[in-house]
DNA sequence: TTGAAAGCGCTAACAC
DNA sequence: GTGTTAGCGCTTTCAA
């Protein structure tokens, strides 16, 4: 149909017979831009942009081994918790020059060594968000490439966390001043490693604010999984809970609305994370923010500090501060109904579940 | 500290040597395994395991221009939206062994080029999910690599979306069995290609249905855009309202809210998308649901096809079928307070609003 | 400051 | 079937 030549992308070559220099020079020219003649410099550039010449950036990767690539992994791209980490690494990432590379492990372990076995040799650093790998994993690759791990840390390797401790206390600050005594803490996967920290972080609150906590789970990290944990509560119901995560929580206060309880006069529930749907459910979460964006950004920079070279001999995990988020799924306890029961607040034509209840 | 070498990766020749082979033979056997003697390819995997040998995917890519990598740039990577289909993408992308290549336009049609500018050379394909460039621009890329749209159709470019007229007059249908005869949509972006179809739908749903119609915006797709559009929806109150996406419809119907009117029984809500926090927000979001997944999964499989040599002639724009998932936020018209006024309804010290109010 | 030449690790004819 | 030999487009000594 037409008299196009499949046209071949302009080379080094090209430009360098049309300025007549040698492609050393030209090479030279993008590279190393101190290393040649300002006048030649200006010509080979002109040439270059009448050709319409763009550096290949894979030929150029494989001499050097710089593919200004880098890899991201969630455990979770479903997950909205990966979102906001992922939008700050990936705004991180471009304003160094960089392109971002993305996996999702989708919560398996073996996937994610899967696309690593795949992806690393392509990349110059990796960000490992919320590994669901075992630590060996983790120190086998961080062996190969600049690695930093995102909500978890591990000896010997480079990681960004939140001030989980800090924000588990200042939520169960928030409790106790609302007149709560005994708090529930609704685990998340066992796997964790923000799970552990948090729980922990409880208990030290519980024992400097003379709050009484207990735990039950390990639950999924979901909405259903909150729901499920809702059963488990009302066996021995506590005036108070913090949940893993906001989706748990959200979980949690659907279930026990449709079980009559209502919050937060019943029941004060506080989540963690922020996840953009807290602020839009009924009743507002109350929750301990992470700075996500920052996590992201954070993560992706320190990266890119390694890969120039910085040995990031600090071997501290970065942590980031975290904040209560005080909305409206948290409220005085009132005295008079606490445990055993919330069965008098039951909604018409629910099933009556108390404190006894055998679901 | 260790007497470790700094250990280069095993190459071809590694392998080639140590099996007493030529590398070109190496090379067959990874890359056209047919082409090789059973036992000498065994001995060679053999020793390929042994050395730990992989691929070097860049070296490979040099001369075949094979990176098997696809690049999928997103309008915004912070809306919900994307979630999904980033998810169906990947998971096509990485079921056909190849590596997905992220990036964020952050709303901005300029930073989309320049994106793609650094990214195109180095990736077989691109799909580009709710670009905000213009069609021209489109078109360019599409020269030069396989290409295809999502949410947005362009004569000669490939494209998946999602039949928004069928998705519209569903929810129109729905509404008329519902008694409503006034629909008001919230409009949302002006560039956006899905807000057209969406809006004609609804006004030919309209005529076909006997409804009256009428149109309010343009608005940013957004929570705060959805609240804004409040103040113009009270000036001409319609007992059904049906929002441009999701988003728009929370932010609707908390504004609403806390003007004291009450959703459904006042207003009947409509949104669409179904993103993750319709389920959850109070009252839950009846909405038009896209097959999110899905059509990052198809758009993602039919550039394989293409990058595979398919030449898609069907110049048709593939549309994917939604469906109205119907929840609490809409419910029959109640004859005896629709327009002007919901005043009666007002919550105590809100301020009152009528319809010839002037906010 | 510039040019010539030798690779980076792999593939793809082309012979044998 | 297998080996030989040029490259892919760019960088990087090493001379000049």
């Amino acid at each position: 149909m037409s008299d196009e030549a499949p046209h071949r992308a302009p080379t080094i070559y090209d430009v360098a017979k049309a300025a007549g220099v040698a492609a050393s020079t030209v090479s030279r020219t993008f590279a190393r831009p101190g290393r040649v003649n300002a006048a030649t410099a200006e010509r080979i550039r002109q040439t270059a942009a009448e050709l319409g010449y763009r550096v290949n950036p894979i030929a150029q990767a494989l001499p050097t081994g710089r593919t200004s690539m880098i890899a991201v992994v969630v455990s979770d791209l479903a997950n909205p918790f990966h979102n906001e980490i992922l939008r700050g690494a990936q705004s991180a990432v471009a304003e160094a020059g960089y392109t971002m590379l993305l996996a999702d492990a989708q919560e398996s372990g073996s996937r994610e060594r899967e696309v690593l076995e795949r992806t690393m040799s392509t990349v110059e650093g990796i960000v490992l968000a919320t590994s669901r790998m075992p630590d060996s994993a983790i120190r086998m690759i961080a062996k190969q490439r600049p690695t930093v791990v995102l909500n978890r840390t591990l000896a010997d390797v480079p990681s960004v966390v939140t001030d989980n401790p800090r924000g588990m206390r200042r939520a169960a600050e928030h409790l106790g001043e609302l007149g709560h005594e005994r708090i529930t803490y609704v685990a998340g996967p066992e796997a964790s490693w923000a799970d552990g920290t948090r729980w922990r972080a409880l208990r030290e609150a519980g024992l400097a604010l003379e709050l009484q906590v207990r735990r039950i789970g390990p639950y999924e990290p979901t909405v259903a999984g909150g729901a499920r944990a809702a059963a488990e509560l009302l066996k021995h119901p506590t005036s108070a809970v913090i949940a893993y995560n906001d989706m748990m929580a959200i979980g949690l206060i659907r279930a026990l609305t449709t079980d009559g309880v209502r919050i937060p006069q019943d029941v004060s529930v506080i989540g963690f994370d922020n996840i953009f749907a807290a602020d839009l459910v009924t009743p507002a979460l109350t929750t301990v923010a992470a700075p996500l964006a920052a996590m992201g950004t954070t993560a992706v920079r320190n990266l890119l500090a390694m890969i120039r070279g910085a040995r990031l001999q600090t071997a501290e995990p970065v942590s980031l501060p975290s904040r209560l988020v005080v909305r409206a799924s948290t409220a005085h306890r009132r005295r008079n109904r606490t445990s055993p029961a919330w069965g008098t607040t039951k909604a018409p034509g629910a099933e009556v579940s108390t404190a006894a209840g055998s679901r």
